[in-house]
DNA sequence: GCCGATAGTTAACTAAGTTAATAATTAGGC
DNA sequence: GCCTAATTATTAACTTAGTTAACTATCGGC
């Protein structure tokens, strides 16, 4: 089929329009608040998703170098850090991750077909599985390690031991803080719109 | 097709193992090293991941009590924001969420049927179009304001002015270093797994 | 008036999930 | 010891959020 272009209608009468955009403010919080504006707040929210983004897109260009996908290097460097203590299970993975247990089965089958990492029944509970690193995958993540260094370090240019020991630190309090917001954000929209 | 539970080979005889885990490091820089060590590092990178994973799910919360995804919403926000300047265009709506003028054609159109906002040709440039708001785009954008004010001021509990505003900072300059970090990564890639 | 660049759209595809149903096993109450 | 409920993993079908490539329409320079 052809890409004919849509027909855009004539210019209807504008909008009631705010004009100068002039919206609610989004957060109370004083400190949240530069001059009574919340600018820079929203810009930081948008930097967060730009960034995530783009963290997803580096991890996904690391990855095809050794023929993964972004979230299947992700599962191998958690199992590889799991590793070493009690059995690695698909529900702590998942956990680590954030994600469901199905979504852990189906990459971990991706990863033990490319022959980095195997499965085993746990005889002390056959229901749980153990994965382990195989020998390939332990030498993957190692031939990934030099290209990491030096994306790492472009990465964090000219951020100080100072400035990354506070982004770590307000990012471990942000991701305690996430639930429950996350929490009062499914109440309010389980009430508004169930569907 | 029934769920038949898989086949688990029987223990393979143990991988090489590094056995406690210990990996080669993921950063050069110093000031990224804590003791030695680049744990507090990778933590980071996991806690910005499930941020992300969380930020994007509190997003989607929110915006289904309008009936919009996230990424919808996101569109409304932007060319809220845009909006009072120069004509919207697609393009720059792209570049401000840095994806692709063919995802932002997609979801202004389901934005569009919803009412939310509406596209004009600009009579100065007939391939470009203007995106506005609807009085009905500003009322959705006003009418989650209360709710994002609570979530948001969760989100941030117990973070001062001052570890916002370093946020802030260290936000903005990763998304400016993130381009070249990328930039390298992609050159990689294509360098050594062009498939 | 042609030619290359720019703006937008469409179609087909991929990554990264999700939910719900199912199966196998274990653990607890009695 | 037996039944029931919970736990662990898997599969299938679906959804969201994107992408790339091909294409149309238009513009600006020469």
């Amino acid at each position: 089929m052809t890409a004919r272009r849509q027909v855009i209608p004539r210019a209807a009468p504008p909008a009631s329009g705010r004009g100068t955009g002039v919206a609610p403010l989004t957060v109370n919080d004083p400190a949240l608040l530069v001059e009574g504006s919340d600018a820079r707040f929203r810009r930081l929210i948008y930097d967060l998703y730009s960034f995530s983004t783009r963290l997803d897109k580096l991890r996904g260009a690391i990855s095809r170098t050794v023929g993964l996908t972004g979230r299947q290097y992700h599962i191998l460097l958690v199992v590889a850090e799991l590793g070493g203590g009690p059995p690695v299970t698909v529900n702590k993975v998942a956990e680590a991750l954030r994600t469901s247990a199905a979504f852990v089965t189906k990459e971990t089958g991706a990863l033990i077909r490319a022959g980095l990492m195997d499965k085993a029944a746990n005889p002390k509970d056959r229901r749980a599985v153990m994965l382990r690193l195989t020998a390939k995958g332990e030498a993957a993540i190692d031939a990934l390690a030099p290209a990491l260094r030096t994306i790492n370090d472009d990465l964090f240019a000219n951020i100080g031991a100072g400035a990354f020991r506070a982004l770590a630190e307000t990012m471990a309090r942000l991701v305690t803080n996430i639930d429950a917001a996350l929490a009062v954000a499914e109440r309010i929209s389980r009430k508004k719109g169930p569907k």
